[in-house]
DNA sequence: AATATTTATGCAATCGATTGCATTTATTAT
DNA sequence: ATAATAAATGCAATCGATTGCATAAATATT
């Protein structure tokens, strides 16, 4: 279809060497092999002819193919897509191309992917779909693949991962219901086989002893998935229980809009009649109606600093594994105001 | 680090044959030229073994790589990611890995992007950050590298791609404003250098000129990209305005958050004391305060479609260019009303 | 049963790089 | 100037598949 492309051998016949030499000046690790006065030369043939070595060749000697494979449950998440961004910025720059692939929380999606991106044998892996027990994070480090975990971490010894620290999130929540008054407070947690559902449940606890608030068990609902749907029937559930609260603390920002649209249905004021607060601070979270108070997870750095641990262990192999654990912020906005007295 | 992986070559010595003989047991347009007998045997064994075809060595020598890249402008914004999920689901199904790529609005960043893709020869591209006149895509066309485009077209004869009907959006939308009373409609437009933009804006003339109402030409406001500042900016130029409107038509939906903010700082009451209008119709839209009226973008359709037709371009090479346009729907939320009188 | 024809398999070159080792060339020491 | 050493380059095998052509085996023809 398109013209023959130039190769090692075309540069070097041009340039009257072998191609090995040829080879040494682009590798910049083997540059200094070779005299200036001839890698000039074919440095300026390279640039004539816009040689571009082919990665097919190059990855298949040296089985290094400069490219990670990101998996995320879905990637029209906001809050996945933002961590993609982060650290496809960061491999970006390090000349590492990125896979995505989306697991949609399924298990047999997420082998399929990992089987995948083996084939394409894939330098790393950032995976944000991880289970706390997950078998796949042990098929990982069993195979060796280097791999970083973002925002889900696996309760795994030995793995790398970047979490937020979700526990002083949730504690900043309460103490911040409590200031305005609130002491009858409901909680709607994400699942607890996941990190960030167990964890965040964890600072609502932390938060609730800290502010020496007593937990109403009534007022507690777990919940299967972070998704809006369980979020609308959580609150339905809490509702229903005809226990009195005054707040509501959900495991993110995508439950608390379902939380939103029960209240709503109900004539409930979120921010007026019941204060409501989310988790992620996800784009859009100002739009909301009203505005969500929420726990800011710094995603973009999430994804930044998966993405420089596994730069990291890629290059020196052998090295050990790190847990980092990133400070959150507390977002107040218009869904959380003063107890009505 | 790992295991030695498992050849081609060591399975055809289990299986006591040729390495060719293997290699035309795994090609499915090859495989009934083995009998089935040793097809079986080597079939078993390669399942035994788990072996699995080294795909550098493979692309290497068939010059395919089945893998296609995706450029967007922002993989954070959800109607790109949504874009994406739609190709990504469809490219995977049949077989191909996808590698994505930010621009950030950037024609540097496109071009960089189009380089690292091509070096690492995937196979096609889907290209949602297309300009109009957009020296990028002549590049494309000229090097031969099979793509499309999506959402965003530029005007180039004989490329393909996959669009929505954005000029009967318009008109869905001018028709509704005015069967709730409005005739001081105000249009906010994105870039005219963007298809959408450009196209959106001809569906609001359109839409003006069959529903008999006249433009105002001070009620249209040109914006240098999709986003909110710009919608805020715009907002604020048409208050300036002092001229009297009942209804704000933006060229998508994060230009009306933008719309939605400056009205708030003024007071003004969206849907109760102005409409206003998205485009898109991107997640959550149902959510924002008040949930927006909007033109309902097929985006998934276009991410799907425009990955059927690049599969087959790449398949039947030389098969004529496609453009493909889909029609949207009027979503009709909180944020339109009855005019008051 | 001998020959012609078809079918199944093997051979070997090839894709485009990389790299340890051998060899040539340049430099320094004597 | 010559031998000893160091620096630069070339040689050739290799990574793991694919594929046109040659050959061997199986089937059909008369």
């Amino acid at each position: 279809m398109s013209k023959p492309r130039i190769t090692l051998k075309d540069i070097a016949t041009k340039a009257g060497v072998h191609s090995s030499t040829v080879s040494r000046v682009i590798n910049p690790k083997t540059r200094d092999m070779v005299t200036k006065k001839v890698a000039d030369k074919i440095l300026s043939l390279i640039k004539k002819y816009n040689y571009r070595p082919n990665s097919f060749a190059q990855s298949l000697k040296t089985n290094r193919s400069f490219t990670i494979g990101i998996i995320v449950p879905d990637l029209t998440n906001p809050a996945f897509s933002t961590i993609i961004k982060g650290a496809e910025n960061m491999l970006e720059t390090h000349g590492f191309s990125v896979m995505i692939s989306n697991t949609y929380n399924s298990s047999e999606k997420q082998l399929s992917t990992y089987e995948k991106f083996m084939d394409r044998h894939v330098d790393g892996l950032i995976i944000a779909s991880s289970k706390i027990e997950d078998p796949f994070i042990k098929k990982c480090k069993q195979d060796e693949i280097p791999f970083v975990q973002a925002v889900r971490a696996s309760s795994d010894k030995g793995v790398s991962s970047v979490v937020s620290n979700e526990v002083s999130g949730g504690i900043m929540v309460i103490s911040h219901l409590k200031t305005l008054g609130h002491n009858q407070i409901a909680y709607i947690s994400g699942p607890q086989f996941i990190s960030t559902g167990k964890e965040r449940y964890q600072g609502f606890i932390q938060g609730m002893k800290l502010a020496e608030i007593k937990i109403n068990n009534k007022l507690v609902i777990f919940c299967n998935s972070f998704s809006e749907k369980e979020g609308r029937n959580a609150a339905k559930k809490l509702l229903a229980t005809k226990t009195n609260f005054t707040a509501i603390f959900t495991g993110n920002d995508i439950m608390a809009l379902g939380v939103y649209s029960e209240l709503k249905k109900h004539r409930i004021k979120c921010g007026k009649d019941i204060s409501v607060v989310g988790f992620d601070d996800m784009p859009f979270a100002d739009k909301f109606n009203p505005p969500l108070t929420t726990v800011h997870t710094p995603l973009i750095d999430v994804g930044k600093e998966a993405a420089r641990l596994l730069l990291d262990e890629i290059e020196n192999s052998g090295i050990k594994a790190s847990k980092i654990k990133l400070e959150p912020d507390l977002i107040i906005r218009a869904s959380t105001k003063y107890k009505k007295l």
